[in-house]
DNA sequence: GTGTTGACAATCA
DNA sequence: CTGATTGCCAACA
């Protein structure tokens, strides 16, 4: 469960995580950049530790790469909400296609 | 106050 | 495509 208290920081990330629809992501760095304050290492971190409560699985890497261990969960949610997935030659899910899947602001 | 860590990112080979 | 390197910045010991 979670440990600890959440700072201003972490709730402003967690705000913004639930803030992007479904079928879209937004990278870690996305959401730095649009907080102006922090890094994309602090927003993993953040998540790592409350993202239970938010729709983790819709905040990736910047290369557009599933969460390491979580990937099986994930796919199995972008495949409900109908998120542009990015595939191998064989057909298995490489990752998310960014091009068309990244969410830029919770006003577009 | 100092050093280490980390759900990262951009660049180079 | 993969791997190594450097920069980044809040949290923690």
């Amino acid at each position: 469960m979670v440990t600890g208290h959440p700072t201003d920081f972490a709730e402003r990330v967690l705000g913004i995580a639930e803030s992007i629809p479904p079928g879209r992501v937004m990278s870690y760095g996305d959401i730095a950049e649009y907080m102006g304050e922090a890094g994309p290492r602090q927003v993993g971190r953040v998540l790592s530790q409350w993202g239970g409560g938010v729709a983790w699985w819709r905040v990736i890497h910047a290369d557009g790469s599933l969460l390491a261990g979580h990937e099986r969960e994930a796919v199995a949610r972008y495949l409900e909400e109908g998120t542009p997935l990015r595939r191998g030659r064989d057909g298995a899910v490489s990752g998310v296609d960014m091009r068309r899947a990244r969410w830029l602001t919770p006003d577009r």
